[in-house]
RNA sequence: UCCCCUGUAGCUCAGCGGUAGAGCGGGCGGCUGUUAACCGCUAGGUCGUAGGUUCGAAUCCUACCAGGGGAGCCA
């Protein structure tokens, strides 16, 4: 007799009435807390199916009521019995168990999960048992929803999913220190003329980890119009801070005839959907992280799905800025670039909600940004760049406009020091019909983060990569 | 990479120059419906590592390692 299929655990508790049931269901889970009290036992079991637990109910009379006293935190079980009602207190529906059958236990003196509160510092050490907790599950299942919306944004606009790839050998994009790709023996490395010689390497020279698929994505940019990648991204900086990943998730949108404000207005279109559908599909999991990590959080969250986002130009923050009479600790003046401090102060304290800063002074920003033209009055050149703003992550968008006149990216990129040859294929797109286009890179953890109130991205993530830590 | 804070029982922490503690978790026992269950008993620690100061160091000093917060870099 083949073993009865599963139900899962969110839809037993999301049944209108106990009927909707199979009649005997069969459950599976593991075990996260046994409470005994003379002959009957309550065992809550979860499958990660949904935030809550299912109680299963072992009576005297149930012939596997001796397994009981085998049952701890951490073991998975099989139990087939029957839905009903629960009469206690704490959850709606329970099921009475018939038979139990306990698949693999978990000895409770060494077994780390206890049915208590742990600290996410000790958890992060846990890695691959953490998914059984409220937290890492419901972060999992938020996770889920936003890719899933993201994706579903695009693809309900037209926008084409196009791969880019993750070994470039592109060393210049401007983004960052890079992960050097190689098959090199680095015991013994081949030289020549004293040289690393990087013929005998794989690609016949060297390679790296993509920092960005924004210059692959222009290319489908010309040619399907609308694309956008999402996928892993990799910088080697020495960053260690809340926000910081070794390996991250992009979401890069690349838009052909469009404008920064037609860019801007896809960011905030694109934040407030994302924003929308979690509230809407993870409610369980959002009042969770609401009650437990961020009071405000679901409030939050509904203005922003709710209002439009602020916009000024960099000037304009420039000048609202020093008119603070804030005492920031390093001064605000116009040609250097925002710090952490001043866009804290811009997004949560002068406007309260999601800021979009566009027009960046060309010297700060990158070489395939559009150049704006200088009219009179203007402190400096500037460029068709932007950044989305929002309480507590700071930046979570940054994008631009992208330069499409080849002489002015020429001589943007002269003036950056780069040699143009290795961008050959960068430049033709702007010999050959080129379009006005922009884009944006969207850091998917500081995404998820934002809506879930996390406070530190490697709880976002389920292997985080930082320096000197790559465990699991 | 820089600045600051913290490493004591499985977990969370107290102790801050004089024989190492609590709560939770674990084990054993009790309790016929529990909800972080409850009640009783009990086991469990080279006090991050290595030096140094001292009659004596978990406690003071130095270095290193690890974790956290902030900054820079950025998404």
């Amino acid at each position: 007799m083949p073993t009865p299929q599963r139900t899962r655990i969110q839809t037993l508790l999301t049944a209108e009435t106990t009927d909707d049931a199979p009649n005997p269901v069969t459950v599976s889970g593991w075990v996260k807390t046994v409470r005994s009290s003379g002959g009957v036992a309550f065992v809550q079991i979860n499958d990660g199916s949904s935030l809550a637990d299912l109680q299963i109910v072992v009576d005297a009379n149930c012939p596997d009521y001796p397994l009981v006293d085998r049952l701890t935190t951490g073991c998975s079980l099989t139990a087939i019995g029957v839905l009903r009602e629960s009469p206690g207190r704490g959850q709606r529906y329970e099921v009475a168990a018939d038979s139990l059958t306990l698949l693999g236990d978990a000895d409770p003196e060494e077994y780390p999960l206890q049915k208590k509160r742990h600290t996410l510092e000790f958890l992060r050490e846990l890695a691959h048992l953490r998914p059984r907790t409220n937290t890492f599950g419901a972060v999992a299942r938020v996770r889920n929803a936003m890719a899933f919306g993201i994706h579903q944004f695009f693809q309900q606009r037209g926008f084409l999913y196009v791969q880019t790839p993750i070994i470039t050998a592109s060393d210049a994009e401007g983004a960052g220190a890079m992960f050097r790709a190689t098959t090199l023996d680095l015991n013994d490395l081949p030289t020549q003329g004293g040289q690393v010689d990087n013929n005998a390497d794989f690609f016949g020279r060297p390679a790296f980890l993509t920092v960005s698929g924004q210059l692959e994505a222009e290319i489908f940019s010309q040619a399907m119009s609308d694309v956008y990648t999402f996928g892993p991204t990799f910088r080697a900086e020495n960053s260690n801070t809340s926000r910081h990943l070794a390996e991250f998730w992009m979401v890069e949108p690349e838009v052909a005839f469009c404008d920064l404000d037609g860019l801007a207005q896809l960011a905030e279109d694109f934040l407030r959907s994302i924003f929308a559908h979690v509230l809407d599909n993870c409610s369980e999991d959002m009042a969770f992280f609401n009650r437990f990590y961020d009071k405000e959080l679901i409030t939050t969250l509904e203005d922003i799905a709710n209002s439009d986002f602020e916009r000024m130009t960099y000037t304009e923050a420039v000048n609202a800025l020093q008119a603070s009479g804030e005492s920031f600790e390093f001064p605000v003046q116009w040609g250097s670039d925002l710090q952490s401090e001043h866009e804290r102060y811009l997004t949560e304290r002068k406007v309260g909600r999601p800021v979009i800063v566009t027009d960046y002074p060309s010297a700060i920003k990158a070489f395939y940004m559009r150049l704006n033209s200088r009219a009179p009055g203007d402190q400096g050149e500037t460029v068709r760049a932007m950044d989305v703003l929002v309480p507590r992550i700071g930046e979570i968008i940054g994008g631009s406009q992208r330069e499409e006149r080849l002489d002015v990216l020429q001589t943007r990129m002269a003036e950056a020091g780069l040699d143009d040859a290795p961008y050959w294929w960068y430049l033709d797109l702007r010999r050959y019909g080129t379009t006005p286009h922009a884009g944006f890179g969207l850091g998917f953890e500081r995404t998820v983060q934002f809506a879930t109130g996390m406070q530190n991205i490697r709880d976002i993530i389920a292997f985080p990569r930082t320096p000197r830590s790559a465990e699991f």
